[in-house]
RNA sequence: GGGGCGAUGGCGGAAUUGGUAGACGCGUCGGUCUUAGGAACCGAUAGAGCAAUCUGUGAAGGUUCGAGUCCUUUUCGCCCUACCA
């Protein structure tokens, strides 16, 4: 017997698929679509095994789907713009372009390797102009629709680099680069309006059904949704100021109100700003990092003005208007009222700078003179100490009937807040999309038309200037619309526009005139099965719904909303990292082990090495497994069947040696059963029914499993299977029905393992066009015989194995006679019987 | 601080609606074959006990004839988020 050449079978079917166009897909009405995707790759160089589990999953369910007889989209692409090609580019005196397409190359025969049945005709590249171009034109749409608009805001400004951060860029508040402390610049930027979809982005949550709670809830959570109210503070003590407005979700504790706070950036601080003190207090807030420890540790500051607010309830009362290091200016209104006694925030504060502390709520089981002590109290209770409100139960009524009076009195409004932004889309980069926008002399903003589009970006470019290398070329800045001369935008989209709308372009990626084809889009959208990793569970997800929105806004043509009907996101692929005794990071293919629990250097095997926690593997921790050597070594089935069988897909997975060999033996234990059943000279006479029903029971667990992603469960049926049709082929008489059903066998695993199944099958001459998922025939799914577990007070005593014929009297009748059961019922009284048919029989006794 | 998820053998993990806990794999142990094996095959494998049997799903309560599964409290771990007024 030869052993499975996997490397001759793999190769072999791979350039099949991709000769054959096996995996092209169109418009076909007859049948059901199914569209699948992945999310898109960044190509940064090679695959890695995120992307190997990430893609396998996708595959199965697209191979499983289309041998449904589903017609199946199952596409891939390259989200290929952005800062590592330009990194890349820096270091190595290279083109962005050039470093990205190589990466593509490779990754794309990596890709191909695994065996993914991807329609590569629909292949697209974000930073393509053939992409791109249709991106400017969504860009100039949504600007005709009111969705994009220009506005001053900060960026994170590096003064050492005099570039801008991304916010990854700032480590501790400082450049990653150049350890400057990073400053708060102010530019002119483009954003969308997400905020105008904020309510409608919330409510749709409930109808994705096949979304996974946890991913709702973050992005339920993101858009932030609040009620309160707004309130117009009347100011004395200044000319200039009459009033200032807060947002606040509970005005019911407005009579424990004792200091008003503004954030540095609020428009009121104009008037500071020949304040030496004041400069020195802004200076002394933005020191405060970004990072998690200095927000948690960060100490509430404040500076005080001469300003007081007037209690809208309680005109007598007037307190101190303060700026404070804690209030954000881009929430609300960038000022606050601080109670004290019910928010802990404005507890230390009122601490430190001395300010009244009133309490005005007591929890409902303490007396009226409760006061608050040690910390602010913000849990529910009874209103006290605010005149008209005494006696109201907060939160709800008392800040419903606070709302009402504050309305009547014209002091201030009903309000529901969210959190959720505007979405800032300019980049101070090269790489990325040019913003199809010009500027006049005096800075007016046009459009530039559509004929002349793509905007493509300039080539030959010095990328290691100071800030935005667009911003040093001239040349390409110069443009001319209509015969006038105007200014190019330098600023570049953010990358997450590229991916906002992929999904739609891959539903007619060829189409050079439009974005995308309506007819298309009508039959392929929504995505069915949208499969990724967490990472992305609210930015990306996001935009891509509000893009959807945007796009079909005033648009007569789709009225689709929600790209992903349902949405699955894998667990990451983690691996044991080691250390060396200087503390360096060692990869695990320079470490070897006698019995998996010392680990020493290959090169100096008397060295030992410390093994530290299974991590996800990362290239920082060296803990990578590189998937190319795999698939050489062991075969792209047995990777896949790996990847999926040690646990479950949403969550981290451990990648060992011990288990891709095991995945590896396996498939060649799976060969050596084919040979043996094609060169059989055994008898196949009687019909077995044993197998008949095994076989449609697992295939009935396998269906089931695999429609909810079970896929560690799918593959130990696979070796149920194995080890029964294994030790069937040891009997004399395999069953008249035993080719049939191995046929079946070898279809269901074809997802999984395509490459094996599909050899297998051709040598048993059925070719892969007719390759059909197994029907279950259901009369063999009903069971003749049970188990019968008998308890005695609910502990477990003997189980019988019963035939379904049998009635309910008789056999508890026949099971209380029993040897075993009978010592238990000896001199005992059965107070109740418990009968759950042809599962379980209890016996109480007292 | 807020929110979410989880805790089952030596390990990864199984266990429709509450109904035989530990499927399947890894590892370990024993055996067969072999000059040899880090190969292959067969068997065992939650713990305790010679055994009958007893104990077991982080901990403590509760509901139930019956709880890994439901409820309450609690401990630990992980993830997300972050001064959101």
């Amino acid at each position: 017997m030869d052993r499975y050449n996997f490397k001759l079978v793999e190769q072999k079917w791979q350039e099949h698929w991709l000769n054959k166009k096996k995996f092209k897909s169109k418009i076909d009405k007859n049948k059901k679509k199914f569209y699948c995707l992945e999310m898109f790759p960044y190509p940064s160089g090679k695959i890695h095994m995120g992307h190997v589990r990430n893609y396998t999953i996708g595959d199965v369910l697209s191979r499983y789907k289309t041998l449904k007889g589903f017609n199946v989209l199952h596409p891939m692409g390259w989200d290929s713009f952005g800062m590592p090609a330009e990194n890349a580019a820096k270091e190595n005196n290279l083109n962005p372009k050039t470093w990205t397409e190589k990466n593509i190359k490779v990754m794309k025969s990596q890709l191909q390797m695994l065996g993914l049945s991807i329609d590569w005709d629909r292949e697209i590249s974000t930073c393509a102009p053939e992409y791109f171009k249709h991106q400017q034109k969504l860009f100039l749409d949504l600007y005709d629709k009111g969705l994009v608009y220009r506005k001053e805001s900060y960026v994170n400004w590096d003064p050492i680099d005099k570039t801008v951060l991304a916010n990854e860029q700032v480590i501790d508040g400082k450049g990653w680069r150049s350890g400057a402390i990073v400053e708060r610049k102010k530019l002119n930027q483009w954003f969308f309006k997400i905020s105008q979809f904020s309510e409608d982005l919330l409510n749709n949550l409930k109808i994705l059904d096949h979304w996974p709670d946890k991913v709702k809830t973050m992005q339920k959570n993101w858009i932030g949704k609040s009620y309160g109210c707004e309130i117009d503070f009347q100011i004395v003590g200044s000319e200039k100021i009459k009033s200032i407005k807060c947002y606040t979700t509970r005005p019911d504790t407005l009579f424990g109100f004792s200091f008003l706070a503004l954030s540095v950036d609020h428009p009121i601080s104009k008037n500071y700003e020949n304040n030496e003190d004041f400069i020195k207090f802004k200076k002394e807030c933005s020191k405060t990092g970004t990072t998690e420890e200095s927000i948690a540790q960060a100490i509430k500051i404040g500076f005080k003005t001469k300003l007081m607010a007037v209690n809208p309830l309680d005109n007598n009362s007037k307190v101190p208007v303060y700026f404070a290091n804690f209030v954000l200016m881009d929430y609300g209104f960038g000022a606050v009222f601080g109670c004290p006694a019910h928010d802990q925030r404005d507890f230390d504060f009122a601490k430190k700078y001395n300010l009244q502390i009133k309490t005005v709520v007591k929890p409902s089981d303490e007396k009226d003179t409760y006061k608050v002590q040690n910390e602010a109290y913000s849990g529910p209770g009874i209103m006290i100490n605010s005149q008209f409100l005494n006696g109201l139960i907060a939160p709800e009524k008392s800040i419903d009937e606070t709302i009402k009076i504050l309305e009547k009195k014209n002091l201030g409004k009903r309000k529901t807040n969210y959190r959720l932004k505007d979405w800032g889309i300019s980049r101070q980069r090269y790489w990325g999309c040019p913003i199809p926008i010009a500027y006049d002399e005096k800075n007016n903003v046009v459009k530039i038309p559509e004929k002349d589009l793509p905007v493509n970006l300039p080539k030959n470019v010095n990328l290691n200037t100071n800030g935005n290398p667009l911003d040093a070329e001239k040349e390409w800045q110069a443009v001319k619309i209509n015969g006038k001369k105007y200014r190019r935008e330098t600023d570049t989209l953010d990358t997450f526009v590229d991916s906002s709308w992929y999904y739609l372009r891959f539903c007619s990626s060829q189409n050079k005139e439009k974005p995308f084809d309506y007819n298309e889009i009508d039959y392929w959208m929504p995505v069915d099965q949208y499969i990724g990793g967490i990472e992305h569970a609210i930015l990306h997800l996001l935009y891509s719904r509000f893009f959807m929105r945007a796009i079909s806004l005033d648009n007569k043509n789709t009225k689709i909303t929600e790209p992903f009907e349902g949405l699955f996101t894998q667990g990451m692929v983690c691996h044991e990292t080691y250390k060396d005794e200087n503390n360096n990071w060692i990869n695990p293919e320079e470490v070897f082990s006698d019995d998996g629990k010392n680990y020493y250097l290959n090169k100096n095997p008397s060295k030992k090495v410390i093994v530290g926690p299974s991590e996800s593997m990362s290239k920082s921790k060296k803990n990578t497994i590189d998937p190319e050597k795999i698939i050489l070594r062991y075969g792209a089935d047995a990777v896949r069947l790996f990847i999926l069988s040690d646990s479950p897909p949403e969550k981290d997975v451990q990648w060992s040696d011990t288990g891709i060999s095991a995945s590896y033996k396996f498939i060649q234990k799976l060969w050596m059963l084919n040979e043996k059943i094609f060169n059989n000279k055994k008898k196949f006479s009687k019909f077995d029914e044993d197998l008949e029903k095994f076989t449609n029971q697992i295939i009935q667990k396998f269906n089931q499993d695999l429609e909810r992603f079970r896929f560690n469960v799918v593959i130990a049926s696979i070796y149920k299977l194995y080890s029964f049709y294994n030790s069937q082929t040891n009997k004399d008489d395999w069953g008249s029905n035993f080719y049939k059903n191995y046929i079946n066998i070898l279809k269901i695993i074809n997802p999984i393992i395509p490459h094996f199944s599909s050899e297998s099958l051709e040598k048993l001459k059925y070719g892969e066009d007719t390759i059909r998922w197994p029907d279950i025939d259901k009369k063999y799914l009903q069971k003749e015989s049970y188990n019968i577990v008998t308890q005695i007070n609910g502990k477990k005593r003997k189980v019988f194995s019963i035939n379904k014929s049998i009635n309910k009297e008789k056999l508890i009748e026949e099971i209380k006679n029993d040897d075993q059961i009978k010592k238990y019922l000896d001199n005992k009284q059965i107070i109740k019987t418990i009968y759950i048919e042809n599962k379980l029989i209890n016996f109480i006794i007292n």
